[in-house]
DNA sequence: GTTCTAGAAC
DNA sequence: GTTCTAGAAC
């Protein structure tokens, strides 16, 4: 028979790290299958995830952890990024690009993706991935630029209102069809795929 | 952010 | 019985 240990003593919780997996990000900077471009200010990846047929992310190399942290010193880097995401999305003149930022990210350090609005993409999958991009919690980058400047900041979304806009009903992104799951929306959405000839 | 999977939804 | 979603991950 072993000895009896005091079991609260053994497993007591380690405090653990801050999430590993939210600082993905640097590595995927660094990675050069993803790495398109960099200047002096910002570096482009692309996403290693892609929700759409094109997906990009362009981020400052300067350390912003988030919106949220953005003052009016950061506008002329908002302003960059937005020139630096277009310039990407008008290299693919068959597709039609959205610039914006996720009210509330899950990986750590600023991102402004920059995403072709097919959504046709084997990782787009879930529910929140779909609202992310096509409710209010996708922040139009030249709304926040406009944002930025005539108050200084950007208002947080609310954790209240970021629940309901995960909540939205599955909707089209480009008519009025109602999806009951998201299979169902996945293959409908491939009704707005460009034909080429 | 993703993966995994229990159990809800069908 | 199978498909699909949603929450935990030590």
């Amino acid at each position: 028979m072993s000895t009896k240990r005091n079991q609260d003593e053994d497993t007591k919780p380690v405090k653990k790290h801050a999430s590993y997996w939210a600082m993905g990000l640097l590595l995927s900077m660094k990675d050069p299958e993803l790495f398109i471009k960099e200047d002096d200010a910002v570096v482009v990846i692309k996403d290693k995830y892609p929700k759409a047929q094109y997906h990009f992310l362009v981020l400052p190399k300067e350390n912003i952890t988030s919106l949220v942290k953005v003052t009016k010193e950061h506008l002329q880097l908002l302003k960059h990024m937005n020139k630096v995401g277009q310039d990407i999305a008008e290299s693919y003149p068959n597709s039609v690009f959205k610039l914006g930022y996720h009210a509330q990210p899950s990986m750590s350090r600023l991102h402004l993706h920059v995403i072709s609005d097919d959504f046709n993409s084997t990782c787009l999958k879930t529910k929140k991935h779909w609202n992310t991009f096509t409710t209010d919690f996708f922040l139009p980058s030249s709304k926040v630029i406009s944002e930025v400047e005539m108050q200084g900041k950007i208002t947080p979304v609310t954790n209240d209102k970021i629940k309901k806009l995960m909540d939205t009903p599955l909707k089209c992104h480009k008519c009025s069809f109602l999806a009951k799951n998201m299979p169902t929306l996945k293959s409908h959405i491939l009704v707005h795929l460009k034909k080429f000839i």
